[in-house]
This record gives structure tokens, sequence and C-alpha cells, in this order.
DNA sequence: AACGTCGTAGCAAGCGCTTTCTATCGGTGA
DNA sequence: TCACCGATAGAAAGCGCTTGCTACGACGTT
């Protein structure tokens, strides 16, 4: 029924392992027998079978690419970079390129868990793990020693924007992050610059490593501003990485405090909520108050009033992160790059009113 | 080093036989001894080798859902449904989950081809292909081959958003179509009763059946309005499915007619462009020109003004066609089934000025 | 008491490919 | 002219798992 390597073999009147060197192209085969094994490849339509090889081979060409949110551009641009990178990058072992396939968390510890047993299964060749992490004991204990298993396999594990796994320093082989710290910090200085001090800030998941340093880089800002203390605490709302808590988030800090002059946002996405949810109470943007997001993704300088943020290089991460899976680029010293964020100031950020 | 079937069965004392069907719990094994076995497997951390279990089942839990643009969450939405749908759905025979993998194509053929071949490779379980297709005969023929043949290799091939491959219905297991045409005739119609006349279109780019269909469904309203002719033609400009072509695409019809009082756009994402570069040359949105845009994403709600735009049930129909990849549901009659497009009127369409 | 009959478990033959080791053959330097 | 060598090709042993078929008690029947 189906074409094996051993029906081409005997169309090219060779042995199965020569039609495997000439597919593999790691070991010397004369020109002449090796076009005879390619035109019967061709004439047969034979489709190597994956499964197989990987098996005799111990290795595959499965890449796999984990993402919090796959409907959510930000993953959706560092994953497109990466794949783009990975098939770019050093060709596979069977003539063709890595088949990257990106797996859809949905920021359940769980179902992470889940897919990285499915890539040990598939005997992966890397994995990249996108986005912030959940900061629970356990679960980093466990991933701990998942990545170190894969890893033993021969799996090379890559974070990409996600900060490096605690007591799992030998099996990563890179971790890029990004400076959410640094970025909050400075975004909330612009707003402080401007005149703003109630200032509101709308936080994604608390148990989310890159809600945490955004939400630690304002609050920095803010002290150092001499604006420490207990309102910091009142001024912030933690809700979904989505515009619908965005919109929610900010009714509620209007609620606790309504001479608000400013929110900042835990991203674009949900900036663009927040800024629905003020024109729905009739306030100006940046006029009334400002707003300012962060990631800088495609359609916030597209927003009205064009939206204040910070952008990652989303593209050039996720590219990088691919590289260093397929091992096209060396790791950086320590395994770590840290990549900053640059505020961009745009039309949503004004200063206050009063 | 790694820990096989084997292993396992001599600490559980048994045969690997045992241990297999145990794992994958289809056929009859004594409650303790399935006890025994599922302890030792505990203690070694073992982990089913996928290679060796899809080659010798000739089959995997591997489902493939090929996109145009991973960035793009117009199939993120739809990618994200169908791989929820799918991980809920029947699961595989290895006691887990099937693995949804995700390949972003980037909208080129050859990338598509590849894909296809890789997952193939794989003996994928089913592939599901969203978005619109390329009108290339060759590569419309090429595809109708590939299909035929990895629906022949017991793949299960599902259409989303895709109209059907000709001449390859029996490989294909369902198509799920939007009606592109229908949202097209009545977003124009819309338009027509507002009393617009000169209304200019973004299309996509001119290969692609989405492209055609929509903008089909946009001439057929015109001309039934009596405005067909040559003005139709110089009326509409093609580009690619982003903002920047939007934008440009916008200054081009501006440039054609200077008295257009309505821009409809091939998605929300143009359309969004196009709002842009209207704004940047001074027009208000909806007083002196209406925009419109397709797909009702996420972000068209929050757009100022509102986007006007046809709601397509992405991730319904994601979700279905994640079902029937996996066979939970059965397919329509006749293998498809239509799927229609909401008119959603919002603020960014008024009557024209004039 | 002898004999089917379940309910379980094991045997062993592959699945299709890679790769080590070995065989072969036409040169080549002495 | 001959032993030797490099370049190729083949034989065969797995890789780790699934599954059809067989084996074997323990029961229930007649």
């Amino acid at each position: 029924m189906t074409v094996t390597l051993a029906d081409v073999a005997a169309r090219a009147r060779v042995s199965p392992a020569t039609v495997s060197r000439v597919l593999n192209g790691n070991y010397p085969v004369a020109a002449s027998t090796r076009e005879r094994v390619l035109r019967a490849v061709d004439d047969l339509d034979y489709v190597l079978n994956g499964p197989a090889s990987a098996l005799a081979a111990a290795t595959s060409d499965l890449v796999g690419v984990l993402v919090n949110d796959i409907a959510d551009p930000f993953f959706g641009i560092m994953a497109g970079a990466a794949q783009h990178a990975i098939g770019e990058g050093a060709p596979g072992r069977a003539g063709g390129e890595k088949l990257t396939v990106v797996c859809n968390t949905g920021g359940s510890p769980e179902r992470e868990l889940n897919y990285l047993t499915l890539l040990q299964r598939q005997r992966a060749a890397a994995v990249v793990l996108t986005g912030g992490a959940v900061e629970d004991a356990d679960h980093i204990a466990t991933m701990a020693v998942k990545l170190a298993r894969l890893a033993d396999a021969g799996t090379r594990v890559v974070l990409c924007g996600r900060p490096p796994v605690p007591a799992a320093g030998e099996a990563i082989t890179a971790a890029l992050t990004f400076d959410n710290r640094g970025g909050g910090r400075r975004l909330t200085e612009h707003l402080l610059t401007l005149g703003h001090r109630r200032i509101g800030y709308i936080a994604g998941p608390a148990e989310r490593t890159t809600t945490r340093h955004r939400l630690e880089g304002h609050r920095t800002a803010m002290e150092a501003a001499g604006l420490g203390g207990d309102g910091l605490e009142r001024l912030t709302v933690h809700g979904r990485y989505d515009r619908r808590s965005g919109y929610d988030a900010t009714l509620e800090l209007l609620r606790r405090e309504p001479r608000l002059t400013a929110v900042v946002a835990a991203n674009d996405t949900v900036a663009l909520g927040a800024c629905a949810a003020l024109r729905d109470r009739g306030l100006r943007i940046p006029d009334d108050i400002s707003v300012a997001g962060f990631d800088d993704l495609p359609f916030s300088v597209d927003a009205v009033p064009a939206l204040t943020t910070v952008r990652l290089p989303l593209h050039e991460a996720g590219a990088r992160a691919g590289r260093l899976a397929t091992g096209a680029e060396t790791p950086p010293p320590g395994g770590v790059a840290t990549i900053g964020g640059e505020l961009m100031v745009r039309a949503s950020t004004g200063r206050p009113a009063s």
C-alpha cells in the first residue's frame, strides 16, 4: 500500500541502506547511484516515514514552541518569528526542514506539562517556551525536573520572554528575557515626569512573572517619586491579559479613585479595554486622563489616540529563540540574555488636567 | 539510559505486551496487574516513545493545523479553538491527548505543501487547513493529489474557512466555508442603504479565494444598485491583509476618487490602516467618510469609532473543525457546510455628508 | 467428571528506517 | 606485478512498541 524505503531501493536496484544514505546525505554515494535513487523516489512519490526514522535515529525534526495564548499577537509574533528562523536554519537530517509546531497552553500549568510530555514522547529536537511563567513553587519544581529530563534526552530548551527556571540551569540551552521591570519603570517615570501623581495600575494575573515584574517596575518608579505606601496597593487591580479585564479594572479603579489622572495597563490589549471604559465614562484621552500600555503590538499605533507603550522586539526575540533552538546561534554567555524595551511616547499620554 | 517498555515490564514482572496494553487500555488486564504496571511506570518515570509507538501502530496522535499567518488573530482564534476542541475530544491511543500543532505557512503555497509532507511523514491523524486558498491551477492540482494521499494514509482532512478543493472531494473529511460573498454583499448593501454611491474597495491579495469572494459580494451589491461598470474596477485596490496595505491603498483610492464617501476593507486589520490614512488626511469617520471591515476581530469593537464589520464566528468554526478532525462530530451532509457572517453595524459607518 | 468458555498473560513477528561492520573493486606506489 | 588503500555498496542487527495468536487456569455446564 504505502511506499517504503525498500520499494525505492528495489526500483533503483540498490540496497535500502544506500537509499537511506542518499536521503540523509551524510555518507558518500556515487553521483550516478544517487541520481538513480532520486529518480526512483520521485517515480514512487516516496515519503519518508517520520516515526520509523525517528525511532532508528533516536532523534526527530520536531521543534515545539509553547505559547500561552495563540490568539494573542504577542505570542503569535514570537512564535511566527521563531518558526521562520527554525525553517531557515540548519536543515533537518532527512533532507527537509524541521517541523516547528506551536502548542497552546492557555496559560495552564497542567497543559504546559502535558505538552512537554508529548514533545518528550516525540523526542523533539528542541522546545521553546515563550511568555511569562507561573510562579508556583510546585509547578516550578516539576518544570525543572521535566526540563532536565528533556535536556537529558538531547532536546534543546530555549526560553523566550521568560525568566530562567531556578534549579534547571543545566537543562536550559538559553534564556531570553524581557526587561519588564525596566520597561515598567520607565513608563511610569514618563507619566511622573508629565506631572501625574494619581496613577492607577491594571496588572495581569498575579501569579505570572511578567505581571509581577512589570508591576515592580511601576512601583519602583512610584516609590522613587515619594508615592509609595498604601496608595500603591489601592490603585492596583489585577485581571487577565485581555480587553474585558482592562475594561472592568478601569471602572474599578475609577470607583476607588475618581480623580485618577492616568492608567497604566499590563499590556496593550488591556490598555485598549481601559480606553473603552474611560470613553464610556465620558473621559477624554489624554485630556482628562492618560493611558499607557506595554508590548507595542501592531494595533497600538492605530488606536485613537495612538497608545504610549513600551516596545518589545518580539520579532527579533522570537527569531533569536528559533536560531538558538536549532543551534544556529550560540547561547549568550551564562545562557541568559536580557532584552530591553523601548519607551514609545505617543498620543495617549499627556499632562494632567489640573 | 532511557527507560523503555521492557524496563517497566521487568519491574512489574509482566511481559512488555501487558504493559503496552495497560498503557493503551484497549485490552482486558486484571486490576491488580494494571496497578502494578502503573506503579512501575511511575517509579521509573517512564515516557512512551512516540516514534516507536507510531511506527508499530502505524498511526500517531499528531494533528496539524495549517494557518496563513500565526501573528494574525483571525488565524490565532481559529487555531486556538481547534486545538482546544481536539484536546478535549477523543483521547489518543496512548492514554494521552492528541498533540495539536500549528504550522505557519505564511501564505506560501510551497510551505503549505512542505508542511503537508512533514505531517504526512509523521503519519498525522488529521490535518486542518484554515483560511483562504491560493487560486493557482497548478497548486490546486498538487494539493488535490497531496490531500488524496494523506487521506489514503488514513489522515482526516478538514478545511476551515476555506472552499472545498475541487477534484479532491473524496479525500476531504469535511469543509467548513465562510459565506464571504454573502457577507461582502450585505456589508455593501448596508452602505448603499445609507446613501453611499462612491464606495472604494480595498481587496486582499488577488490570488486568494477569500479575497475574490468578498469582492464578488461587494460587486454583486454594487451592480444590483446600478453602480456596476468601469467604476468598480477603478475603485478597487489590491494589497496584502495587513495594516500597512490598508493605509497605502486608502491613499491610492483617495487619489483616484477624492470624493469617496466610503471605504470597504478586505478585513478589519486593513480597515484599521484605512482609518489611519483617512485620519492623517484630516477626514473624520464617519462624518466625512465611512469605513467598514470584515471578520470582527476582538479589537474592532474598540477602534474609534467602533468598526462596522461582518462578524465571522471564528471560534465556533475552529472548534467545530477540531471536532471534525478528531471524529468527535460527524461531517455535514455532502461534507460541506457554509457558515454565515453577521453584519455588525457600528459607529464607523454613517450617512454620506453630501 | 469431562469439556467448553471466559478472562488474562505471554510469545514473537514485525513496523520502516539507520548504521556499524564487512565486502568489493578499481586504482597506485614500490 | 602485487599488496594495499580509498571509495562505495550491501548485509544485518537493532531502535521500542503493538498485536495476532497461543497458552493456561478457573469456572460453569451437562
